[in-house]
DNA sequence: CAACAAACCAAACACTTGCTTGGTAGGCTA
DNA sequence: TAGCCTACCAAGCAAGTGTTTGGTTTGTTG
């Protein structure tokens, strides 16, 4: 029944394309005629290999997460300094733009609506598991005197979540800014802000 | 043809019931059965009042953009000193969140899409209008000194931007935080940054 | 009461959608 | 060479889609 991952190198390259549809066009949008004329062959043929249209999505989306959280989780279990840590996770994010914007255009896209859906459950699993870490690294934050005593850690949270990962909206790669300028610059303005 | 908006109360409510269904399952989502069903009549019936759900969403983002840019424009042209102004833009634009959310959300999730049709260049226009807008706010802060000058414009203006109206996803009316609350917070971090 | 218009219904049409089915071409292996 | 497997085609179906058409209800106005 259920398809297998394998290195099963044309379904990749499927999914590729399918990843780049759902992303610039919105996955309602993208139909399976889309999808098999991107690839060169007719609809009917992409169920072969998938099961369904959705169940592209979901291997992409599962996929890409377990990636990134894997990373999350390296990151808080380390022993850096908590301002350290802030940082390193707000340049895995900007990375995981560079090197995966379908994915995450697609999560901030559509992450919202397919999460109505029992199917993609895990999506608000994964909302919440993130916010446990970025309030975990902004807490040892406070704690330690590294950041001010007055802000809002929740609203905090949300705006470097929000700022973080909208960024793929205009970022692309090769561009005059790399991912790395675009991360110091946001944590310049993010830890300094922008008065002189 | 066109028909002309009115003072038509009937046709204001089925915009705002197609704005929020719009706004909440995505204009491609939503059909055109589920507004009518939404309002209680037949979808046909909905052509009495619309040429069609093109014309609905059309009519929803332009006259709410036209709105918001006159305020826009009436704190770029006032005498305020250029940190005044910034929070004035900033607070103009939470405003708009909290008061025309769902108008903001389609905006926010359609606009990219949407751009692509003739008819909806004018987005595309709003779009550039609005950076224009904030890069001059922003530059007139740095000539007078109140704010860095190692900073890359463009990318605090994409910042701004895009902080500000993601907090579309998670805000709602009547919550613990105002939106003026909210606008506080932001431009805290914003102007002095997050450490102490 | 007659005339009219706004709002809506009932039913359909043409097209698009995701998906299914039975079959075929070509390469690999025993 | 026979058998098999991967990748695909060709054709279609059932459901869902935006939209059209002709008619009905309801309230208002002269």
């Amino acid at each position: 029944m259920t398809s297998q991952a394998q290195t099963s190198t044309r379904r990749e390259e499927l999914l590729a394309i399918a990843a780049e549809l759902f992303a610039t066009k919105g996955f309602k949008n993208t139909t399976v005629r889309d999808i098999a004329d991107a690839a060169g062959i007719l609809s009917g043929s992409l169920y072969h290999h998938f099961d369904s249209k959705e169940s592209m999505v979901d291997e992409i989306l599962s996929s890409f997460q377990e990636e990134l959280f894997g990373k999350y989780a390296e990151i808080v279990a380390g022993d850096a300094d908590p301002r350290a840590k802030l940082d390193a996770a707000v340049r895995v994010s900007f990375e995981a733009i560079d090197q995966h914007r379908n994915e995450v255009a697609i999560f901030q896209n559509e992450a919202d609506y397919l999460g109505t859906f029992d199917r993609f459950a895990y999506l608000a699993d994964r909302n919440k598991q993130s916010r446990d870490v970025w309030h975990a690294l902004l807490n040892e934050g406070v704690s330690s005197g590294a950041l001010r005593q007055d802000l809002d850690i929740e609203l905090v949270y949300r705006f470097i979540r929000d700022t973080v990962w909208v960024a793929v909206r205009w970022y692309r790669p090769g561009a005059k800014l790399s991912h790395t300028d675009i991360a110091n610059q946001y944590l310049t303005i993010l830890l300094d802000g922008i008065t002189s």
